[in-house]
DNA sequence: CTAGATGGTTCCATTATGTGAAACTTGGTT
DNA sequence: AACCAAGTTTCACATAATGGAACCATCTAG
């Protein structure tokens, strides 16, 4: 099985400096999704029990890991959850994308999601699914691989050579179903086409049975700011069928790019702090 | 005004090793909401330009802040918006406590918070608006003071002796309305009456107008994991009437709590990565 | 109740790392 | 050309991180 997750291992901390490795340390600790003992950590870390446990007690001391003393177990803090809302407003799309997903997702019924790239793999910032309730931060957060899924070639097609170059490095190709584009050639070969078209299609490549429809959101100076898609289940629609979408994601994608440009200086709104108790 | 920020201030920084200048940093940026400018920052650092400049970097460098070459401003992180996931997951009661608080919106028709305790502050995890859809984040992360209000008071009140402590020592004692508690007296009076009833009355003290019922979350043991509330205005409910709807918040509390505790020992569930394109 | 694990914490000489004043480059403005 | 501010690099220096080893618990087995 190919290492999946998109977060640097261990190893690449390396001679990275302090906070390289105490971030190494904390992204493991958030690889496990639970609450972990030292021994456990210690485990599968590179460093020296006494260096591991100085970085666990700086980030514990500083609000980024808490320790349950009951337990005996580390989990993130509450820091990193307070670092999280501005990270969403800040870095992500997610906000101002937010009411056009609504419109597209209530406009065409299908799930809807939202990407940006992360060295080299798909980062889904938000989700929008027409027919049951979003539990919003379920599939939010997650990463997922960029060559077979739709938003991830959406973004690389209109890509810089250089950054297509790094990206591309940085694929696994491992075939996920018989769809699966496998090499760099093809891969390529997709890529064109999408570039051509304005849109990309994901034909079962990633899950079966699943098919989509992505578009990148581009500024104006044709910088990959992220991408948007729709999903479908083979059984309900066909390609061509979500295809017919593509107008509507692309006028939605447009409209994000416009207010995100906009962002770019912003005459920070003073939103007042309201109700709380 | 008072700082009613609850991340640590650059000077809390000193001395604090390597990564705790480093977190201090990212926290500043992140203060601020919007892509900043490294003389921005500068301006606002006690660290030294040069210093400033490398810490920038290494956090850059670690994907923890984003430079934008273009414009050469400085946001956000994509590693932050996964360690945010995964904090949002492992750490905060929201996903848990979600589908509770959806019930309680809907059953009471009124606001409702979701809180933990942070270093003394109030840190709202969650809220639920029952008229108008919820903008998710838009609360989400944000801080307010403990002593004046409902859920900060209702997590105080059942806090260990020598943890209490600490938090008193932490709150600022601003007179926010006539109804604020000032001193550390009146609030441990408050408290004791809290413990007794089993929870908390926030009587406009943080906002006028604004009152709420609170009650903590406690584990089994007693261990204080958070708090919920249900804010509304004085001019359409009484305290009392509000009163009256505390056995279906301690209900609400009582389930998270269970299946909060229920987590401490997971069996690693493998949530299947579902319908991405 | 020992003997031996195993998980967690502390010491401390060594050295890698981070520090920051100052110098330098770049690009824009008068 | 002269100036100024933002951003970047340098380098002698000192702080702060390192990690091997020793040290405390608990806990388990004999």
């Amino acid at each position: 099985m190919p290492d999946r997750s998109g977060r640097p291992s261990a190893g690449e901390a390396r001679g990275a400096g302090t906070v390289g490795k105490a971030l190494a340390v904390l992204d493991q600790v958030a690889g496990y999704g639970r609450p972990v003992r030292f021994a456990e950590v210690q485990r599968d870390s590179p460093f020296p029990k006494a260096t591991l446990y100085r970085l666990i007690q700086t980030l514990t001391s500083q609000g980024m890991l808490r320790l349950d003393p009951e337990s005996g177990t580390y989990a993130l803090g509450v820091r990193l959850v307070r670092l999280a809302h501005a990270a969403w407003h800040t870095t992500s799309l997610a906000p101002i994308a937010r009411p056009h997903i609504d419109a597209l997702s209530a406009e065409l019924g299908e799930t809807v999601h939202l990407a940006q790239l992360d060295h080299g793999q798909v980062l889904y910032v938000d989700k929008r699914n027409a027919t049951v309730p979003v539990r919003m931060y379920s599939q939010a957060g997650k990463v997922g691989p960029a060559y077979c899924t739709g938003v991830g070639k959406a973004m690389m097609a209109f890509l810089p050579a250089p950054d297509l170059e790094d990206t591309i490095a940085q694929q696994s190709f491992h075939r996920f179903t018989p769809n699966t584009l496998t090499d760099r050639a093809s891969l390529l070969r997709d890529l064109a086409a999408i570039r051509d078209r304005g849109h990309a299609f994901d034909d079962e490549e990633h899950e079966a049975g699943i098919i989509c429809l992505a578009v990148p959101i581009l500024t104006d100076g044709r910088q990959v700011l992220g991408a948007i898609s729709v999903t479908a289940t083979s059984a309900r629609r066909s390609l061509d069928e979500l295809g017919e979408l593509a107008p509507a994601l692309r006028a939605a994608a447009r409209k994000i790019a416009t207010e995100a440009s906009a962002w770019r200086f912003p005459d920070r709104a003073a939103e007042p702090l309201a109700t709380t108790g």
